[in-house]
DNA sequence: GCCAACGTTGGC
DNA sequence: GCCAACGTTGGC
């Protein structure tokens, strides 16, 4: 079992987005490295869920991947922001996943704690500049997150 | 809104 | 294959 973090703009689709509906396909990346995580990502993989671009960016829950390998719908939509006219039923070219919603964290695990707590090689997230939507977090990372959204309360 | 840190595109 | 120009991401 993976450990991933994946990120989304609260504007565009937060936790509270997913936990109403308990589930969805995480269409839309367009990032050939980020894809390739998607593609080895397996069913029961955990996910945590970053809230980007807002004031307080930081995890804000968790997920797991129910469904795997799923082409992106959209890439095959004209209409679709994330339309691919180079992409084909027979070869898509965008993979992703299909996850569903475990918790939203009472206290979300702001940006600026993970910078404290980890390192650039602890996780990828906090290495200046990265862009990468969906990215590998090391199992002892994750666990140590998890014990944190655990404990934010009597951190806190 | 600014801007650093990328990724992508396309001419050559 | 190189690289300049351009586009995007995302923290601040």
């Amino acid at each position: 079992m993976n450990y991933w973090l994946m990120k989304s703009e609260p504007e565009a689709y937060s936790i509270v987005d997913l936990q109403q509906q308990s589930q969805t396909i995480w269409d839309g990346v367009r990032n050939y490295q980020a894809r390739n995580f998607l593609r080895q990502m397996e069913e029961g993989d955990l996910a945590f869920f970053y809230h980007s671009n807002t004031n307080f960016p930081g995890i804000a829950g968790l997920m797991r991947v129910v469904k795997k390998d799923i082409a992106d719908p959209s890439q095959f939509e004209p209409e679709s922001k994330y339309y691919d006219p180079k992409s084909t039923s027979e070869s898509p070219r965008w993979q992703t996943v299909v996850v569903e919603f475990i918790e939203t964290f009472s206290n979300p695990i702001l940006l600026s704690i993970l910078k404290e707590k980890f390192s650039d090689e602890d996780l990828m997230l906090v290495r200046q500049g990265n862009r990468l939507s969906v990215m590998p977090v090391p199992e002892a990372v994750a666990l140590k997150i998890l014990a944190m959204k655990s404990h934010s309360l009597n951190n806190s």
